[in-house]
DNA sequence: CATGAATGAGAATTCATTCAT
DNA sequence: TATGAATGAATTCTCATTCAT
């Protein structure tokens, strides 16, 4: 209940953020998208800066805590990454909006914020990496420096809701199989 | 010669650009890294805008036609791809800040330009579909929608240089060939 | 009390653009001289265009209603006749800036604008064409184009504030006088 | 011969200040329309301001001249103001590129250049004034402040293209002959 | 908690003017 | 004579932020 207003708040900056870009948009947009003055955002959030973190930092958290939950699950890895996968894909095409945020304006703010944002995806990688680890010792995954490849999923996973990739493929439960495939056998003719 | 202060206008604005995001960098930014005052930016180019225009689809014509030179040679679908890739790498981490540009500041700008940037890429897809198709026949790549193949290439070419796999891999040579592999094979363990 | 500060801005925007002409005066000119910031007026008024308009649209409002009042008494032609310059003199040369305006800037701005100004002044002449008619009915003035001579009305009117008058004719009641014979009589010696 | 880029400088400022008023005409429009660059008009013209006062000026002296002219003609009053008046319209609707300067910039300048133009001014006032004198001796015009009147006949000369009139009285003899009854009998009803 | 008026630093852009060639 | 590249001060306007009410 009391946290009604800032929640409009935070709904708003979700939607003007990802339309606009960090410099791009407006205190004054998100105000008036919020149905409140600016002083109002000012009594919520120290700054601009202080509401796109909020933002950011939530949303990363959210993947962080899915994969945390996945990647400690009783099942192969194999499921594991098709899980992370489904779960990552899904969230990102439904709410695109936060998808553009990361993609485009991590690297736009102060020092100290990248830090904390790059913090967040060490985290997301240390738990990609504990699964590709897994998968190579059941022999699903080519035994090679286990972390580069789960940097490789993250950017795989991150860009796949790219709009080149989304004019291609207009069903969600597709897009998963599709990017799933990839990931795990590459482009090539697969023989059997 | 005479070209001289329009050059080092364009090369501090890849500068400023890359480090700042359109709506972060300012002229008097991009004018003080030439060393020229902004009455003189706005003597080379019309707006801020054009400028920034210039550099993209400079930039992004560097790329087409190379990748057409590749698509025409007369050599196997995976040669091609290897060129490309090579190619694609080579310059995208030689030229991070260009990469940067590309990958951050497309979509910010005005709805023509984004038309112009959209095109360009839509020429990059169509090149790398005539190569995914040669493979195809080639019995090199596994027969399927052949433009979604060509368009999950480009992003993963375009985000190889990410800051995550840099960090990763120092060897340009080495991350060509990780990047191709990946590509062709994904992550899975080859079995022969 | 609330629009204290919006009046301020008017007022040294009437005194700015009376002194400076449109493309000469400048938004930090009002701003100091009504002792606020520059975002101030920005606040009030939406661009240097609105905050022109007002005060135009304003003055040219005042006269027209007056002249309307005049317009529907019950007196005879004459009588209106000379409270509409009695009035006009009056108000043109205690509000000279205003007259300055009005004199030297209106066909300087967007066309937009220029249609509105024009629309107010077809409000006057139209008024005055209505005095005018009821003249020639009472015989008092010449039977001739009503429209016209009421046009000519307006332009002795609103030139009757010239510099080169207001040097020779120091008392503002002798200049009515003197406007109105103008007008009435020319400058032919009156037989009698 | 040698005035050639002289000339063509001064006919594209004439139409510029025409279109534009001082500020908002720019050198670089004079130039373009005169075909040259914008070095050559600091050749020719020490400064905007001085081709500007020169185009006044020379508007100005053609008045006068001809005013003088019609002065010192051995005719009566009545014809000299007929002469004057057609002479004076005849110009200013031919070139009310120039009428529209001269009503409108005047006062926009440096002091010095009002200065300047105000001696052009009296310089006519006092030969208008000469003419209302001997208009006065031969019983034309009533007995009164002569210069005072010759000042009116000019704000009436001087108004006579303003744009309503042009739209009322499309022909120019038209027009004299309007101009000079209403100078001389004003809008009364002439009963004989 | 919420408002809206106010601020001022900084943004893009224009333009009269200069000057080497 | 003529050019065009360069300058820098001035202009309009934006926006994150503050604060009295």
């Amino acid at each position: 209940m009391k946290e009604d207003t800032r929640d409009k708040i935070l709904i708003s900056a979700l939607n003007v953020f990802s339309r606009n870009n960090y410099h791009a948009a407006s205190m004054t947009m998100i105000a008036e998208e919020a149905g409140v003055s600016k002083g109002t955002l000012y009594w919520h959030f120290e700054s601009k800066e202080e509401l796109f973190r909020e933002l950011v930092i939530n949303g990363l958290d959210y993947f962080s805590q899915r994969f945390k939950e996945i990647a400690s699950e009783d099942i192969s890895a194999q499921e594991k990454i098709y899980e992370v996968i489904s779960f990552g894909v899904k969230i990102l095409v439904e709410n695109s909006r936060m998808a553009n945020i990361l993609r485009n304006n991590v690297q736009l703010i102060s020092e100290d914020f990248k830090k904390r944002v790059e913090a967040k995806h060490e985290e997301n990688v240390e738990i990609f990496t504990e699964i590709v680890e897994q998968g190579m010792n059941e022999e699903l995954i080519e035994k090679n420096n286990a972390r580069r490849t789960a940097v490789m999923m993250m950017v795989v996973l991150f860009t796949s809701n790219a709009n080149w990739l989304l004019d291609e493929i207009s069903d969600t439960e597709e897009q998963v199989e599709y990017i799933y495939n990839f990931l795990m056998n590459g482009i090539c003719r697969k023989e059997n």
